[in-house]
DNA sequence: ACCCAGGCCATCT
DNA sequence: AGATGGCCTGGG
């Protein structure tokens, strides 16, 4: 099926590190898995085809893309004085923040830390590969050793995500849809080899917490350099992680274009 | 060779 | 509370 979609760029959103497993299949067209569907999307523009009916479009894939979020409203809040801030939105301004599962969106970002994107699209795959190209549920995790898991080269990574399978249940899973921000980065944080920053991505990239502001390595020398006085969040209380988005963005274009 | 990459934990003061 | 070192691994 066929729709009109704004402020949507496809290829910005694979780059943006939000996401590990979306297949580019060159012309601006991914093969997209999540929720245990799989759908090919291209894109002309502000044009999309989706490889599903209209059903299953608007059972899975509307949310998943956040279609019933404007990006344009979001960006029009953005102080118009900074300078740096307009300059990364007009980068990255067909990002959107993804609405992904909540488990995967965990294990993904356990893996993430002091790690960078093309070896944490590697690790996911590999670990997928190992379940047909699923992704491993909580109770498949649990059964790969911790010398099956390091010999995917996640280091020192493999007992987190056995403590991550242990500690978060479907049923924790699904009290984190439910809790407020303030709750559910406390329960992620529970958990070892959570910390705030990937708790921060999960509540961000799946709870979708758009007030979720994950600080990392990038962000910290943004802030460093364009906001010594700190960044005001105050202004920004809803949508602090959407701008968050654009500046990270912006900024590894610049370090790997 | 060296350092760093979208950190976190344990172990100190 | 805050600071520091160690940790797996791959790439520049």
């Amino acid at each position: 099926m066929q729709i009109t979609i704004r402020d949507c760029d496809l290829d910005q959103i694979y780059a943006s590190g939000q996401c590990f497993r979306w297949q580019p299949m060159g012309g601006g067209c991914y093969g997209i898995p999540a929720f245990g569907r799989y759908v090919t999307v291209s894109q002309n523009g502000d044009r999309f085809e989706f490889s599903c009916s209209e059903d299953e479009f608007h059972d899975v894939w509307y949310k998943y893309f956040d279609l019933g979020t404007d990006y344009g409203k979001i960006k029009a809040r953005a102080a118009k004085r900074d300078k740096y801030l307009q300059a990364a939105i007009a980068h990255g301004s067909g990002l959107r923040i993804l609405r992904q599962d909540v488990w995967e969106t965990i294990v993904t970002f356990i893996l993430s830390q002091n790690s960078n994107i093309p070896r944490i699209r590697k690790n996911i795959a590999d670990l997928c590969a190992l379940f047909d190209g699923a992704f491993p549920t909580q109770e498949q995790l649990k059964t790969l050793d911790e010398s099956v898991l390091r010999r995917l080269g996640v280091g020192y990574r493999a007992p987190y995500l056995t403590a991550a399978a242990e500690y978060f249940t479907t049923e924790t899973c699904s009290s984190l849809e439910k809790a407020s921000y303030a709750r559910a980065h406390s329960i992620l944080c529970g958990c070892k080899g959570v910390g705030v920053k990937v708790a921060d991505c999960v509540c961000l990239f799946a709870l979708h917490h758009t007030g979720a502001f994950p600080i990392d390595t990038h962000v910290k020398s943004i802030l460093e350099k364009h906001y010594p006085d700190g960044f005001p969040l105050y202004k920004y209380r809803t949508c602090a992680g959407i701008l968050q988005q654009y500046m990270f963005f912006y900024d590894i274009m610049k370090t790997t274009p």
